[in-house]
DNA sequence: GTCTATAACGCGATAGAC
DNA sequence: GTCTATCGCGTTATAGAC
């Protein structure tokens, strides 16, 4: 069953302060005073406090499989495809800047679910890197060390959560493109 | 004066953690126990828990702009200059993965030096973005965004503590130069 | 320099009234 | 659904013995 209004709230309130100061740091009693309530009231709606880390961490990890697995499966070159990818970051990111944060901070805080999040990190980072690979076989990349250039692009990618509230003007698209430019053409002959 | 060895080793044991857990999520009795004492005899050697962390920060966030500065002053050319800032980072990321860790993800829990380090920060991207706009007008670097050039650059730059040591294998003038391709090859006209 | 003991406080979470 | 009250435990840090 999907979450209640109020516990999307919650979710939503505690990004932004998992977002701000990490999520060791923040108390429930700092979620509850966020939302006017009491430290208490917040388990009406959640299990406890790692519940909504774990929905945060799981629901984004799964968006960035879903998005890829579509670009995998396209038919496009690859340069189309790494293009694609970005845009994907681009657009997760952008809707979601808070929960970017904890997806690449506070993930080592999973419990249940670490395991689970380790498994789609991996595949994330496997099919990205075939990808490139596809592309160096296809003289389509440079015949570099493929982890350097996937470390590279990615790490990049997964930094736009900081990047991108500070960039509030620039249009998605054309951060998409300007960016698509920057990483790419360091990869294509 | 400087620190005492049993303070460089506890500030040493402590990055460790820090790197593994998040500054907020290591307790002092983790530290002491990972060094075989108890917690109260740490406070034989620091003040408190947050002068470790500000020690780790400051230290290494200085030994930045000092090499930054040498960057700057020299005479090469804008590449040769970003190939030397792209050193700069694996150099002293190599030395202290650890440490850049906490650079990273715990400067906003320092307190008494937390404006030094945003001056400092601020200071460095001032001086990279001058950086990467002389190359603009010398024809060296494409007309781009300067901004999204130093956030894409930096950004691997910056996650380079967390790839370093899973390939342990890679010598650090191999990998500057292979980052330096990439990350080049990106910007050069 | 390390220890034991403890102060002073904050933490996540629960019970039960309304 | 929110509240007050509270439990049990963990936290940083200090005092003082050895």
């Amino acid at each position: 069953m999907s979450p209640s209004p109020r516990k999307l709230e919650i979710i939503s309130v505690a990004s932004t302060l998992f977002k701000e100061k990490g999520y060791s740091a923040v108390t429930m009693r700092d979620i509850a005073k966020a939302m006017g309530i009491k430290a208490a009231s917040l388990y009406n709606h959640i299990k406890n406090k790692e519940e909504i880390l774990t929905f945060i961490i799981i629901s984004l990890a799964e968006e960035f499989i879903e998005g890829l697995d579509k670009v995998k499966d396209s038919k496009a070159t690859c340069e189309e495809k790494l293009k694609q990818i970005i845009s994907l970051h681009v657009d997760i990111t952008s809707r979601n800047t808070n929960g970017m944060a904890s997806l690449n901070n506070d993930w080592m805080h999973l419990k249940d679910q670490l395991d689970h999040y380790l498994v789609l990190r991996v595949e994330y980072e496997n099919t990205f890197r075939d990808i490139i690979k596809e592309g160096i076989n296809n003289n389509e990349i440079k015949n570099l060390n493929p982890d350097i250039m996937l470390f590279s692009i990615l790490s990049t990618l997964r930094s736009l959560y900081i990047w991108i509230p500070q960039k509030e003007d620039m249009e998605p698209a054309l951060l998409a493109s300007n960016l698509s430019e920057i990483l790419l053409k360091g990869i294509n002959k």
